[in-house]
DNA sequence: TCAGACCCTGTCCGATCGGTCAGTTTGCCA
DNA sequence: TGGCAAACTGACCGATCGGACAGGGTCTGA
């Protein structure tokens, strides 16, 4: 692995344990053996190190939520999305626990906002007043538990799988279908 | 309102919107109208004004959670713990924002680890490897995705309440009840 | 009137932060 | 072997942090 891979990877996992504000980058030179220079020689700045570290992951995510936007999530499609969305969360879950944690403190980063807008977006879906607050309910609780979930578990250093991974997907995907069943087809993101 | 109360308050939501490390005293000063010297009168320290911030929402969070530790969660009482939880979350919720964005790393704070370690207890119960990984994953998706819901809408600046809050509190207590039905009584926390 | 508690302030300090810059080492290719 | 570009480094900078400290108002009770 080269020093950039390895500082990247470095950085993502310091990023989503300690913090991004609390992580040094003295600190992740010293993790990765060079020097602090070193590490401004391959990233211009903290900020260039960040965007690296997590913003393929960002990207998927805007993939994968793309589908609750404009005419809704149509009922044929739901299973779909919930498999794309728990192997998201399976895939990038450092990413995930770092975005989650510290995303609405990051608001002045570029990379962050492009999620935070994302997810401001379906936040306002489930929180603004209407007829279906239940429903709506039921979409935040769905997706933004199964997300916690699995970084509440990431973070605390639990045993690295609750299950296998397939079994853990599998499952998942059950309890979210469970839960999303009373919710209409065509309410998402109207 | 006194100069103290008022700096608690006033850190309670710096420390919750923008994080613990990125909010400076300086800053908690400026928003009171006082001198960055008068915080540090009244607080002996950065970490003492955080302590006096949640310290209290903590205290209460480990009673409510009490009831998961120890012989389980039996059936009849099921109700009633999800009635204390949905409320704790509703009248914390800016302590319950703080704590779940910037719990995982604040680890060297006395009064965060008392709340990290009573989570990593409930994290260890559905992560852990068993049988019935359906079931600690209900239990988790529920308590971790309502928490999490509720932080989100607010952090994000949006509607302050989904509907009324008894509204939302019934709705809550519902989808929760719901999603642990098929939990048997006497798993939690074996 | 005055002593003391309380509240508040400006000034200063060492530590640490992200970042710049000039210079050195390393590896590859002609 | 010589030269050049990429990789890397130590020294240094301004800014900011949490915190220490001495002192100045203000009020109250003796």
């Amino acid at each position: 692995m080269s020093t950039q891979e390895e500082l990247r990877t470095i950085a993502l996992a310091e990023f989503a344990a300690a913090g991004y504000g609390a992580t040094s980058l003295q600190r992740i030179a010293e993790l990765a053996g060079v020097s602090k220079s070193s590490v401004l020689y391959h990233f211009a700045s903290k900020e260039h190190l960040l965007e690296a570290a997590i913003g393929p992951a960002i990207d998927r995510m805007q993939d994968v939520l793309a589908p609750l936007e404009g005419a809704g999530l149509l009922e044929g499609d739901r299973t779909a999305f919930l498999e794309a969305f728990v192997d998201f969360l399976l895939q990038y879950r450092l990413e995930v626990n770092m975005f989650i944690n510290q995303g609405p403190s990051l608001v002045d980063v570029p990379v962050i906002e492009r999620a935070n807008a994302l997810v401001r977006r379906l936040a306002g879906f489930f929180s603004a007043n209407s007829d279906s607050l239940e429903e709506k309910m039921r979409f935040g609780i769905a997706l933004g538990g199964a997300a916690y979930m699995l970084c509440t578990v990431q973070t605390f250093g639990l045993p690295e799988e609750p299950g296998t991974l397939d079994e853990t997907r599998a499952v998942l995907i059950t309890i979210l279908s469970d839960l999303l069943a009373p919710v209409s087809a065509t309410t998402a993101l109207g």
